[in-house]
RNA sequence: UCCCCAGUAGCUCAGUCGGCAGAGCAGAUGGCUGUUAACCAUCGGGUCCGCGGUUCAAGUCCGUGCUGGGGAGCCA
């Protein structure tokens, strides 16, 4: 018989007489004759009770079942006469397939973020976790649905990589001993910042495409937003300006955010009620409101002028601190505001340099309480220019031959945006902490699992 | 890397002025009930993060290390 998941038996009206579940137990309530068991297959939040009663042939084990435990149930599905439930299934058969020991960590109640950190790889089980990871795959497949309808190429970027110095920040080196001098590659190699040098040549043939994969920065950052291994979707677009890249931006997550609370409303219910109560207030605002756009120069005059006193004094050239940033999303404007033309010494080479000759059209996106969750640019297509801005960076200009080379043969004005997965999991959360929306999580001194 | 805070039973936490190590939950045993984080009774459970110091006496005070958290920098 089809093992029927707990998803399936919820949304349905007439749901079939009988049924085979799999499933962990969360909880058991004993009477004298029968033994109340609630357990839970992940296919969704709700768990399915289960009455087991004395005559089963295995009833002396039943009722020793623990939290956590795992077993099948062969029975009848009715309707439940308590209260809590739609449908319950009055078991004939069950299978204990493991009887979790006294030790087992999780316990009914709450238990701390931190602890269940700890216990990464039993955290899946609890209501929370599991929710977080069922909407973490419907995002990625929204990710994946959006550009495909938009008709972008899903494109794969190398992970190993020789470059070294974009100035995205530190990178984990790798080698091997397999190979005497310990350069499988000839050369260094580096496990990669980021996809978008290869984008930008894929862009130049397929047009529109989007990477959305391992990113790994060796950062020594101890933050709720940084990790050392984390997954970015970076869209690259050619013949599409910086205007063009920010209204792509700004399309993109709406329509990500519309279609995750769709189809994850049950979990995202939970994230309103106990992790934070301004959550749907939050994306309401998200979807409802045209992004602000603003130059980096009128952020600077709006922080002068505010009155607002910083730890950090606003200054024209500097890059905008945290406070500054949460002060123009989170106070000004209290929505989601793009910045952009930055001045050109503050940004990498690649960015295009704008008419001024002082500023280069780079955008990053700032949201309340997350910070900053896009950063993109159009980028440098004249072969001259771009030659020159390596030049005042110091970029070893023969590593990037065939980057140059691209603008070279048919070079074209073309743009993109990186945007941290991890970052806008918590944006559609609510959870404060980036370790808390990756399974695994690897930070510094941490890669347990 | 810098600043601040914390570490006590499997988990969440209390522990007063330095003076016998505590509760709830979880677990075991028994009872009761179509139960809903069920309930009632009994029992077991401790390297008070490690090391060093002060003291008649340290979970408590001091130093140091480790781990975790919050913030900053860096960034997505």
């Amino acid at each position: 018989m089809k093992r029927l998941k707990i998803k399936e038996i919820n949304s349905c009206e007439n749901p079939p007489e009988k049924a085979l579940i799999g499933g962990w137990v969360r909880t058991r309530r004993d009477s004298k004759t029968f033994s109340f068991i609630e357990i839970n297959d992940g296919s969704c939040l709700s768990n399915i009770q289960i009455i087991a009663d004395s005559s089963i042939e295995n009833y002396d084990n039943i009722a020793k079942l623990t939290t956590g435990s795992c077993i099948s149930i062969l029975g009848k599905i009715v309707e439940s006469p308590g209260k809590g439930q739609k449908w319950e299934v009055q078991a004939e058969k069950i299978d204990i397939h493991n009887n979790a020991p006294e030790d087992f960590p999780l316990q009914k109640k709450r238990h701390s973020d931190e602890f269940l950190r700890t216990i990464a790889h039993l955290r899946p089980r609890t209501n929370k976790f599991s929710s977080v990871f069922r909407i973490r795959a419907e995002l990625s497949q929204a990710v994946h649905s959006y550009f495909y309808e938009k008709g972008f190429r899903y494109i794969h970027t190398p992970i190993l990589t020789a470059s070294d110095c974009e100035g995205a920040g530190e990178m984990f080196s790798v080698s091997s001993d397999s190979v005497k001098n310990g350069f499988f590659f000839s050369k260094p190699a580096n496990l990669t910042v980021s996809g978008q040098l290869e984008a930008e040549m894929m862009a130049l043939s397929l047009g529109d495409v989007y990477t959305f994969g391992p990113t790994f920065r060796a950062e020594n950052s101890n933050t709720s937003r940084h990790a050392a291994e984390f997954w970015m979707i970076e869209p690259e677009m050619s013949f599409c300006d910086l205007e063009q890249n920010m209204d792509v931006a700004e399309d993109f997550i709406k329509n990500i955010i519309t279609r995750t609370r769709k189809n994850c409303s049950e979990d995202l219910e939970l994230f309103n009620r106990f992790v934070d109560k301004t959550l749907f207030e939050t994306l309401e605002n998200i979807l409802e409101n045209r992004f602000v756009r603003i130059t980096y120069k009128e952020a600077v005059e709006i922080l002068k002028k505010s009155g607002q006193k910083f730890e950090y004094d606003p200054v024209y050239g500097a890059d905008l601190q945290t406070e500054h940033e949460r002060f123009i999303t989170e106070t000004e404007f209290k929505k989601p505001v793009f910045v952009y033309n930055y001045p050109k010494n503050i940004k990498p080479f690649y960015m295009r340099l704008n008419s001024d000759n002082e500023t280069v059209a780079a955008m990053d996106l700032l949201v309340p309480k997350i910070g900053e969750l896009i950063g993109g640019s159009q980028r440098e297509e004249r072969f001259d220019i771009l030659q020159k801005r390596m030049e005042e960076c110091s970029i070893n200009k023969e590593e990037y031959w065939w980057y140059l080379d691209s603008r070279k043969y048919g070079s074209v004005y073309h743009s993109g945006f990186g945007m941290g997965f991890d970052r806008i999991m918590m944006l559609v959360t609510g959870v404060s902490n980036i370790r808390d929306v990756i399974p695994f999580p690897r930070t510094p001194g941490s890669i347990e699992f």
